[in-house]
This record gives C-alpha cells, structure tokens and sequence, in this order.
DNA sequence: ATGCTACTACGAAAGTTTTCGTAGTGTCAA
DNA sequence: TTGACACTACGAAAACTTTCGTAGTAGCAT
C-alpha cells in the first residue's frame, strides 16, 4: 500500500541529477545543484537524507562518503507528474498537451520528426491487436 | 518586470476550475474542490483572495458574491510547467515526454492519430519556412 | 600523536503554503 | 425589525519545505 511518494520541488532537482548520473556521493550532487543555484553542501546532504528516510534514494554506505542511486523510476515519476499537468492544466487532454509541447520553440524539426515516427510506431502496434 | 507567478498546488486546482468554467464565484469553486478532495468553503475563500492580490486571477465585485476569472493563460502556464517537466525529468528532451505520454494508457487511438495530423502539420510549416 | 580535511547526523530557524475559525455585513423573508 | 443566511475579510495556527549551523568522527599527512 505504500503509495509513490511526491517529490518536491529540491528533491526533483536532486533526482534529476541522479538519473542522469546513475550514482553519485552528495558532494557531486552539490557540485551540480550549487553550480546551477547556489546552495550550501549541507543543504544537499540534509535532503538527500530526507530522501532516503523517504525511500525515494537508496544508497550505499560501505564508502565514508555514501553513494546514492534513485529508487524511483524516471518514466514513473514522469508519468505521474505528466499526468496531473494533463488533468489540471489540458484538462485531461493528451492531444492538448502534445499540441503545447510541440508550439514550444524549443521542439526542433528533427525532434518533431522522431515523434511522428514513434507516434505511426505506435499506431501499428495498436493496429496490430 | 512582474514576471508570472507560478501558482501553488492547490491554486492551481482553483485555475482549473476557472479554465473549465469560464468564470465563477467562490461557491462554486468550492462545490468542486470539495467534491474532490474535501475542504471547507473559507479554505477556498481564503486562496482566491490570495491569488487576486497576486494578480492569478481577477473578480468583479458588483454582485455580493464577486465572480472570479482566471488572468493567467491555460497555455503560458501548461507551457512553464511542460518545460519544467522536461527539463527536470526527461533531461530537455521532447521527444521522450511525448513518448512517455503516448505509452499512457489513457491515451486513446484516436488521440493518437489527432496528435500525428498535428505534427504532420507542423512539418510542413517548419519546411515552408 | 596532532592537526587538517571531508564526511555524516541532526536540530532548529526561516520560509512557504494551507487550513480554518471568528468577526462583520448586506439581503431577504416572516 | 428581527433573525437566519450567505457572503467577504483577515489573523493566526498548522503543516510542509528548505536552509544552515554545530557537533562528532574517520582518514591521512606530517
């Protein structure tokens, strides 16, 4: 029963950097997270504890300087929060929020042609059924 | 220099029934809001005066009950979030936020043929260019 | 051994958001 | 004109999140 926990706004930035670098010791979260905000080292390692005691991070202890993995999955994560800017914001439109992210200028042809492709993938497989 | 104020959680479950309704008056924001998730009417009250004084949303005061409505756009703030998303959980990439919204269930065929059309579309423009 | 450095743990303040009670007031029916 | 009711305003507590200082300790160079 143990529901997904939310993250929060600092523990998503702290996330993020793990799933891009698989693992990492809090020093080199801080190196990241301070070069993109400022913060100070004990701030990191405070959430980074809390994240733990959370389940959010798992790590390893075995080292002085702990290593610490994500224990939530990216797309689950993603899929979540898509899921409530769909119902609150596109009111529950895929189409609308597709339509947004493609209006976005920052969506370059190239991208948008590696989303047609996937998108016909997907029609196939459905068709397929 | 007033740049947009993001909304919290909760007010943007009252901009979501503002979006859906055109306008509307505390009452019956609130009727939602409860139905959902359960709260008391000066909860409601109490955030939309917020949000007036942050500029989210605006009111006429001339019935009794003020009648409220959304002053911040369903796209601009769709688009803040969509980006945050992006950036946070699928590392900048568009192309796997789409995916990640067409592996959603809820995401119809028909949905997904609409969302093909549109990205054909905007091909086409992009090359017209 | 001593001191220096990098690390964890943790308490508690500061900041933000949410919740709700109480007070005051206009409207309307009896 | 009285009272019931629906509404706004607002203060302040409660809940949640972020920040950082201080304390303690292991490892290592001298």
């Amino acid at each position: 029963m143990k529901s997904t926990n939310k993250p929060t706004k600092s523990e998503l930035e702290i996330l993020s950097v793990l799933w891009e670098k698989g693992e990492a010791t809090v020093r080199e979260v801080f190196e990241v997270i301070n070069s993109q905000k400022g913060t100070s080292y004990t701030t990191v390692l405070k959430l980074m504890q809390i994240m733990h005691e959370k389940g959010l991070v798992e790590r390893n202890e075995d080292a002085r300087a702990h290593v610490y993995r994500a224990k939530v999955k990216q797309n689950e994560t993603g899929k979540q929060m898509l899921n409530e800017v769909m119902d609150k914001v596109f009111g529950g439109s895929a189409l609308k929020l597709v339509q947004q992210v493609l209006e976005n200028e920052t969506t370059s042809a190239e991208e948008m042609s590696e989303i047609r492709k996937m998108i016909e993938q997907a029609e196939r497989e459905a068709k397929g059924k």
